[in-house]
RNA sequence: GCGCCCGUAGCUCAACCGGAUAGAGCACCGGAUUUCUAAUCCGGAUGUUGCAGGUUCGAGUCCUGCCGGGCGCGCCA
């Protein structure tokens, strides 16, 4: 059989499957069963380096549909195998496995693209579609983010970079839902505070925002012209706030007061200063979190725009909207939702559906194909109607794709923390990053599954000890840095073009370990990015710089054997690049000194 | 009551599309440093994968029922 060609392009997992379906597809019996019953060719790493480096179960998938035994598949397929010089042998193991041992070859081949590639090393090649938007956070500008909002933040950025290494287009998007009424009680909440230090003295509403930040805003906001009414402006012939009555009336009362006696541009000005200055400190904190945004989506520009009346029009030339009961409903049921949902209320206004409609549906028009939405996990119900909605505008539901993210919980001294707003515990991700730090908290964040519950625990998140990965990691990194300046400090050169002789003399049992953890990264980042799933990165990367201490501590890098030296050096380079490439996948810094 | 997520070692969690003997860290015990950073390494124990069935060559993984925890089920945002 002709020997093709080495891939470079393609990861080790790649190559090896490359080879067996090129195989298959020779095999025309298997081929067309293969392709009858859409089964994949799944080649996995192996667990125990007995069974050699790679496998596949694909002879024991076909079994059944061929009735022929698996072991027997398994040799034809292995005869049926393009030669490679990449591959050492190939065995049949248990019930019908087929064993691949790699070739040093390829464990060399492989370093040196790490080596040329470096911070480009494991990202896919760009993929023209599906153009992806991935909204995150989007938490409400009504106070500073809090420590939840730092689990979106680290998570959602981290799968954004996910993705893109996997050779998507990803846009960023973080909507503010700066309309509507929970806007008018801030906005009030600042205004009370505001006549509050000018020595007018009105109770604060149960329903209002009581955070200190809102004196804060109250003390900077332009009032200059503003008349200040007296306390009995404001408070007559307003019904009663809770517990005596109903809060949401008192509140709504009290907004409709404020409009009355600053005028509408009046009490506009302060709720748009109330906003920019939340909105700019929640964007603050996340720039200095290492999360950005390409676009800051307003929700008000939805309705100056007209975009909403426009969605519920074109769902009403649909016929797709229905009255009852004095309200305007749409019928999410059809579309695959549990009950038909309410967009324009009795009393005239929109409901949030209906923005998210129209905001969703904007996605989509503008030029998206493939939409991500990393919700709360209180917000599960949403993916059926939002799908709905799409569905109703003309796209496909299957287009928009939810990734709930469970909530956390802080411990300190082995203490569950309560992060109510009215407790003396800090409860903002500012704080928390101050307490931690940046780097900390990012590799916290995305350390467990966003499916499953974070417990975060800061006194381990702060000590700089082996219980601390993210320590672990980083100083793996700055070992190999060090090691470069000791070179340089004995005046010791290298020969850095690895060439294939010097690797050659890589033999230890930790080189090939460290060898075999390097060649995963790009599977890695793959199966990260298709499941949305940080964690995998965080515990290759774990892996990884076990491999690398342990190697550290069995040999010695800088030795007098010049050639041993060169692959030595050659081989931590190759880690320091992956070990750098993980942790700024995940927002993480890469330290020369700790 | 209905829906979604979760249940794996003492604790916190992994386990890729169903694969070979279910793995890490912490904690605990013992050992390694005249050496490139000991924030390191090496060795040592632990499992009815919540329970009961089912599907099949093979189940932590898929299906059904049950138990336990979280969240949701508005003309709120």
């Amino acid at each position: 059989m002709p020997a093709r060609q080495d891939r470079s392009e393609l990861s080790m997992k790649q190559i090896v499957a490359t080879l067996v379906n090129d195989a298959l597809a020779r095999l025309t019996d298997f081929a067309d069963a293969a392709a009858d019953l859409s089964i994949e060719t799944t080649v996995e790493r192996t667990r125990d380096p007995d069974h050699g480096d790679f496998t596949t179960n694909i002879a024991m998938r076909l079994a059944k549909p061929t009735r022929k035994n698996p072991r027997e598949i398994a040799a034809g397929i292995i005869a049926a195998l393009d030669d490679s010089k990449l591959i050492e042998k190939i065995e049949i193991a248990g019930p019908g496995f087929i064993n691949f041992y790699l070739s040093a070859a390829a464990f060399h081949a492989e370093l040196r693209t790490i080596v040329s590639d470096g911070e480009k090393y494991g990202r896919a090649k760009p993929k023209d579609s599906p153009k992806i938007l991935l909204e995150f956070i989007s938490a409400n500008p009504t106070g500073p983010l809090h420590v939840g909002h730092g689990r979106h933040a680290a998570y959602g950025a981290t799968v954004g970079n996910l993705l893109e290494a996997a050779g998507y287009c990803v846009h960023r998007e973080y909507y503010v839902n700066d309309a509507g009424r929970q806007m008018d009680i801030l906005g009030a909440s600042v205004w009370l505070r505001w006549l509050g230090s000018k020595g007018v003295e009105v109770p604060f509403p149960e329903n209002g925002y009581r955070g200190a930040y809102i004196r804060d805003i109250a003390e900077d906001i332009d009032t200059e012209n503003l008349v200040t009414p007296t306390a009995d402006d404001v408070l007559r012939d307003l019904p009663a706030d809770a517990p005596e009555s109903d809060k949401e009336i008192y509140i709504d009362a009290l907004v409709a007061r404020a409009k009355a006696l600053q005028g509408e541009d009046g009490f506009d000005h302060i709720r748009q200063q109330a906003l920019d200055s939340i909105r700019d400190d929640i964007e603050d904190d996340l720039t200095e979190f290492g999360v950005t945004f390409d676009t800051w989506f307003s929700e008000q520009s939805l309705t100056k725009t007209g975009r909403i009346d426009d969605a519920l029009t074109l769902l009403e030339k649909r016929g797709l909207l229905y009255k009852k009961d004095g309200a305007t409903w749409f019928p999410a049921s059809n579309f695959g939702d549990e009950k038909d949902r309410v967009v324009v209320r009795e009393n005239g206004a929109k409901t949030y559906f209906a923005s998210d409609i129209a905001y969703h549906f904007d996605k989509r028009e503008r030029g998206f194909d493939y939409l991500i939405d990393i919700l709360g996990a209180d917000h599960h119900g949403y993916l059926a109607r939002l799908r709905a909605g799409l569905g109703a505008m003309g796209y496909q539901g299957d287009d928009l794709e939810v990734q709930l993210v469970q909530f956390v919980t802080l411990y300190r001294n082995g203490e569950k923390m309560q992060m109510s707003t009215r407790s003396g515990e800090f409860d903002t991700l500012r704080e928390l990053r101050a307490e931690v730090g940046n780097d900390a908290a990012r590799f916290y964040y995305v350390m467990r599954s966003n499916n499953q519950h974070l417990d975060f625990d800061l006194d381990i998140a702060k000590s700089q000890s082996n219980d601390n990965p993210v320590f672990y990691i980083q100083y793996a990194h700055a070992r190999i840095a060090s090691v470069f300046r000791q070179l340089t400090e004995k005046s010791l050169g290298w020969d850095p073009s690895g060439s294939g002789a010097q690797l050659g003399q890589l033999r230890e049992p930790q080189e090939k370990t460290l060898m075999t953890s390097l060649s995963r990264y790009p599977e890695v980042l793959e199966l990260a990015a298709n499941n949305r799933a940080p964690q995998h990165l965080v515990h290759y990367l774990r892996d990884l710089a076990n491999d690398f201490h342990t190697y550290y501590n069995a040999h010695t890098f800088i030795v007098d054997d010049e050639s041993l030296r060169n692959a030595r050096l050659y081989l931590i380079l190759a880690t320091r690049t992956v070990i750098a490439n993980g942790l700024h996948m995940l927002g993480v810094s890469a330290p020369n000194k700790m």
